[in-house]
DNA sequence: CGCGCGCTCGGG
DNA sequence: CCGAGCGCGCGA
């Protein structure tokens, strides 16, 4: 038999089939060991036929296969080859996607543990031997146990029993389990009736993407997991995807109590065994439920009854490397492969799911309201206008420090959100003008008043904080822009007593940083909580009854077609942190222009107002009428890069010749940060419509290739910079 | 004339 | 990706 292979190796030059002769026994999928050029490498097997045109005295064998059953399925290589096919990317970057990591760097194997139980009697035990007989009991109890377990509670009376042949030792092969021992909190809880409609609502519905629109509070994880043991019932397996940021101990604890070891975790906080072992009972299907980020969606799950991609809005769906794949299409294949449901939840829906439900090809679902029907907090805009015509330079406004104190008063917790680290944006000459840059980057420093020094943001390089000014001498340093530093330093000058936090990516270091600060909040060590974006994400403080929102205008001005609606997301999602209990909360959102539209919108709720006064700006602009692409060339060598950009753009340009109908924009241009982390940055930009040759887009970026240039392709990119 | 490096090509 | 093969440039 000859099987087609292809060699784990990402680049384009050796990205195609391979045929190698084989025995009959070898099934697609499987990871092979081949000789390869002057020496051997791991490949898969895409396909085993009967005969090859390739010469005879060319065939080589395989060696071997590097497991019994295939680590890919048949689900798995179609999906492959439609990923491989709108991408362009090689196989093996695609196929990658498809195994734990630690699965192809070989470091980890199966982990096996040795167990004892009791010979089959009768046996005589000395009277006198209190540990082997206690020891003897407790396997009578237990069945077996864990020999270490065993050695650690009774000693030596353990190799005592196994040699006089009255315990019996077996080694076996175990599964890592992460979440070993959580205590069960996760109770069923009986469905609202609007719970209940919406389940049934997506049940029954013959399309076969979903959207969820719930209010925060409104009970969307219960509908989820509702619908999830529905198929689980069936046989069925599931996929329930949420971002990074949420994948939370407790909300894991939460799965893992209601579905027990049915349920699988995928993510990076694990330790290799552990993912790897996930991975492998959801492979063999002993678990039947793959949670986890992004990239969860390639679970090696079969029979999928549902997939469920969780605040569905959420930038950390789309991929940062190649194949810069977004997770919805990758869903979309599935659930078109499985036929089931692929069920989007949100508060806050991204314009283009949303558009896609109003034009009939989502079936929508609302949960207009809370559990219990707890009001919302009230929003009030503040006018920073104001503040500083009355001369209050400070970051928060007279209501605000009002609010906060009445908040503090009735010993309550507040938030304070502000998406700027460090304490203050950049510090400039009050003389003339400079601004301190970074030597790597094309930006400006952030000052950080805890190591006084000067931080770029971009690549992490620090420097000493001026003591004048580099250019003209003056020693009149302004700082500019307020980032979470100064607002705690502010805040216990005004408040000192208060017990402040902050959370941000300089106090968040280590991957259990998010958990530690959030838990000290919620275990209400701290009064005040101040923090960048990270605070906003659905964690639930019942004693928090004020929510600050100092600058509402950052977000709002960043300069891309998405500002407006990741600035309502924002402002709804920070809203919600507050009164989640008895008491209603209340909200205080700062802003400079307190008559913009996207603002008003999200301080009254109004997701449907927020939704036809964005989807009128976009009309034929931007997505989801039109899709920008934005081809980014980036590398050390200025010439090279420069070079590299021409040459590419040229080939588009054929392209874009061709059918400029399609296009409605094209260029070439910096990027608007030109330099980070020493890399010189170019870009082409295109805004294209339905029916463009996207394909040929990405086939002549995944040729290009370069010695020190990097060339890659970005559809709807989140962030232009 | 010899070898060193850089480019191109093949790998089944 | 990685090694093999080959061409041309330079030095004694």
């Amino acid at each position: 038999m000859i099987a087609e292979v292809i060699v784990d190796i990402a680049h384009s030059d050796v990205d195609k089939i391979f045929d190698y002769a084989c025995d009959d026994r070898l099934q697609a999928g499987t990871r092979v060991a081949v000789p390869f050029g002057r020496g051997a490498a791991t490949g898969f097997v895409m396909r085993v036929k009967e005969s090859s045109d390739v010469p005879p005295e060319k065939l080589k064998k395989i060696y071997r296969a590097e497991e019994e059953e295939p680590a890919l399925n048949a689900e798995c290589l179609c999906l492959a080859e439609k990923i491989k096919n709108r991408y362009r990317c090689p196989m093996a970057l695609v196929l990658r996607l498809f195994l734990p990591a630690e699965m192809r760097t070989g470091r980890v194997g199966e982990a096996s543990r040795s167990f004892a139980r009791l010979a089959e009697g009768p046996f005589e035990i000395s009277p006198r031997a209190k540990q082997q007989l206690s020891l003897v009991d407790f396997l009578r109890d237990n069945r077996e146990a864990d020999t270490a377990f065993l050695r650690n509670r009774f000693g030596g009376a353990l190799k005592a029993l196994i040699d006089k042949g009255i315990v019996l030792v077996e080694r076996r092969r175990v599964f890592r389990d992460p979440y070993r021992g959580v205590a069960g909190e996760g109770t069923e809880h009986t469905l609202t009736p609007a719970q209940e409609g919406a389940v049934r609502t997506i049940e029954s519905t013959d399309k076969t993407v979903a959207l969820l629109h719930g209010v925060t509070g409104s009970g969307k994880t219960e509908v989820y997991l509702r619908l999830i043991a529905g198929q689980l019932e069936k046989g069925k397996t599931a996929i329930f995807l949420v971002p990074e940021i949420s994948l939370t101990p407790q909300m894991l604890s939460q799965l893992r109590a209601r579905f027990g070891s049915l349920a699988a975790i995928l993510h990076s906080g694990l330790s290799a065994g552990e993912r790897f072992d996930e991975w492998r009972r959801l492979r063999e299907g002993s678990a039947r439920i793959a949670i986890g980020a992004r990239s969860a969606v390639f679970a090696p799950v079969e029979n999928v009854g549902v997939i469920v991609i969780d605040e569905e809005h959420d930038g950390s769906y789309s991929s940062e490397n190649a194949p810069r794949y977004n997770t919805f299409d990758i869903a979309l294949l599935r659930a078109n492969y499985n036929h089931c449901k692929l069920v989007l939840g949100s508060a806050t829906p991204s314009v283009e799911a949303y558009k896609r439900a109003m034009d009939g090809e989502f079936e929508l679902v609302r949960l207009p309201e809370r559990i219990n029907r707890r009001p919302l907090p009230e929003v009030e805009l503040v006018d920073m206008r104001r503040e500083v015509r009355r001369g209050n330079p400070s970051p928060f406004s007279v209501v605000l420090r009002e609010r906060l104190r009445s908040c503090l008063d009735s010993g309550n917790q507040a938030i304070l959100f502000l998406n700027r680290r460090g304490y203050s944006q950049t510090v400039l000459c009050r003389d003339c003008g400079y601004v301190a840059k970074c030597e790597h980057c094309d930006v400006a420093l952030t000052y950080h008043s805890e190591e006084n020094c000067l931080k770029c943001h971009y690549c992490g390089a620090r420097y000493h904080m001026l003591e004048g000014c580099p250019s003209c001498g003056s020693v009149h340093i302004g700082y500019v822009g307020t980032g979470t530093q100064r607002v705690v330093g502010e805040l216990k000058k005004l408040y000192p007593s208060a017990r402040i936090l902050r959370m941000d990516n300089d106090t968040t270091s280590g991957k259990e940083g998010h958990y530690k600060i959030l838990k000290q909040f919620a275990d209400r060590q701290a009064d005040i909580l101040v923090g960048t974006q990270m605070v906003a994400k659905g964690h639930d403080f019942p004693s928090v009854t004020l929510v600050g929102i100092l600058d509402a205008d950052m977000s709002l001005h960043f300069p891309d077609y998405r500002s407006g609606e990741r600035t309502f997301q924002l402002v709804t999602q920070v809203a919600g942190r507050s009164g989640r209990a008895q008491e209603r909360g209340e909200v205080v959102l700062q802003t400079y222009e307190p008559e913009n539209s996207i603002l008003r919108f999200a301080a009254k709720y109004d997701y449907e107002g927020f939704y036809e006064h964005e989807i009128a700006i976009r009309a034929g602009m931007f997505p989801p009428y039109a899709k920008i692409v934005r081809v980014m060339v980036v590398g050390e060598d200025e010439k090279e890069a420069l070079a590299a950009l021409r040459e590419v753009f040229g080939k588009l340009e054929a392209v874009y010749a061709k059918q400029p109908e399609k296009f409605l924009f094209f260029n070439k241009m910096h990027s608007p940060i030109k330099r980070i982390k020493e890399k010189f940055r170019y870009q082409v930009l295109m805004r294209i419509t339905d029916g463009a040759p996207l394909r040929e887009i990405y086939a002549i970026c995944s040729a290009a290739s370069y010695k020190k240039t990097i060339v890659y392709v970005e559809e709807n990119p989140s962030n232009l910079s």
